[in-house]
DNA sequence: AATGCTATGACAACGGAGTAACAAAAGATG
DNA sequence: CATCTTTTGTTACTCCGTTGTCATAGCATT
């Protein structure tokens, strides 16, 4: 578990509604983030090529502009992909898939709380470093992605393209369970095998990660998913 | 980007118009959900005590009671906090307000869709399972969701999953006693193994958590259900 | 055609949940 | 207080779904 303090996070506020923007500028600061504000669309493209930002808050409904098209134009303008909370009054479902059609990571509907937001922005903002991070590691297992490469206690892990994913998968979660649905969604969205071709490919993956070695990282949780762990850890099972 | 089915929501209906109230028994009810309903406070904050419920439905304008004041009673009644969705003819802005202020997660003014309201609870329970603390904590036993396992005194609990998700119903609850039937209801839905399977699960959990420690946590009330009960304040039975 | 990857299906091994039967405890009844 | 009835605790056992294992077929790409 990440446990380092937060060093708070630089977040671009989009928002015409005047009063719910102060609400959020206030609670947000305080929890020690910092907050620039554009309460129009073409405002927001004029701060983001100037600064760099770590998230963005954005309604969807803004006076000069589409919500949806401004976060098609901020994912060109920054070459990195910055996280987009979505703000919305609207909570049909057509809106939500075209927001996220837009590129938006996360949406919440008005009203909401403003502890929620805050929980969200992190939860976001790690989310999006965890990724952005090329090696992932933990414990005697590194996770190259830029090589798509993994590797144990230095040795290279000889894995087909499904079995690393399944492997990054566990990994980003860790030290969390994967329940077998999560993991088959992730893998292969809508429409997963209609054998379980998943088992067969968790048992690849172990005999490249485990069974070269004397305790197994890769643990199963009947009936639920798997886990990793780290081999210190072995005391619980 | 959790997956799973959702099972459907035990949702508390409390509405004092019949004829309003029995149209969204129906609806909810083909959508998969299960409602009790209460046509008055007194009896709402009854069916509160007796059960737990994933969301509360709750008119603003009540013969006996205030919604708002409900609403609070509601909250420090279940030390969980439910969310809760305030139905409301009155649609100014200080009512609104006011009603958020007692707590209320969204609102809808009447007259309202039923398509819409089933929509909002959806995204009501989502936000709120979302924003769950995966750290449940009750003096010496700590559940972690993520992980989904317990431990008590820092020693690991080795829980079958139906053992332990009986522990999280129960310390959710806590401190409320959580009746048979509920339990029940919570564990298998409306088809409940036809032996009191209950029973022999409640004692291979105990086997878990209680054996090995000096004082039970787990009671037994006779006739009605179980509850947890913290180590120091064993003095009341 | 050969290679590399994924899905499929068969089979065995395992583990958990439901069941039932008996013992013990708690209330109820007189 | 004695007895009966109901509820709960305890335990062994069976059944069935889940998982591990592996061989093979399908499907691209080259």
């Amino acid at each position: 578990m990440k446990n380092q303090t937060q060093p708070g996070l630089r977040i671009l506020l989009v928002e015409d509604q005047q009063a719910l923007a102060c609400n959020i500028i206030d609670y947000l600061t305080s929890a020690g983030h910092q907050l620039d504000y554009a309460a129009t669309g073409a405002l927001a493209l004029q701060l983001a090529k100037q600064h760099s930002y770590d998230l963005v808050l954005l309604d969807l409904m803004l006076p000069d502009m589409d919500g949806r098209q401004l976060c098609v134009q901020l994912r060109q303008l920054w070459l990195k992909a910055v996280p987009v909370l979505m703000l919305t009054a609207l909570d049909s479902l057509d809106d939500k898939l075209q927001g996220f059609a837009a590129g938006a990571d996360d949406y919440l509907t008005k009203p909401f709380e403003l502890a929620e937001l805050a929980v969200r922005c992190l939860a976001l903002s790690r989310r999006h470093l965890l990724s952005l991070d090329p090696l992932l590691q933990l414990g005697p297992l590194v996770i190259d992605r830029s090589q798509q490469q993994a590797s144990r206690a230095g040795k290279p892990l000889d894995l087909h393209p499904l079995g690393y994913r399944i492997l990054v998968v566990l990994a980003e979660a860790y030290p969390a369970l994967v329940s077998r649905s999560d993991l088959s969604y992730q893998l292969w969205g809508d429409e997963p095998p209609d054998s379980d071709a998943l088992r067969a490919h968790i048992y690849l993956l172990r005999q490249q990660l485990d069974k070269p070695f004397a305790d197994s990282m890769l643990h199963t949780v009947y009936g639920i998913g798997f886990k990793l762990v780290l081999p210190q850890e072995q005391a619980d099972a």
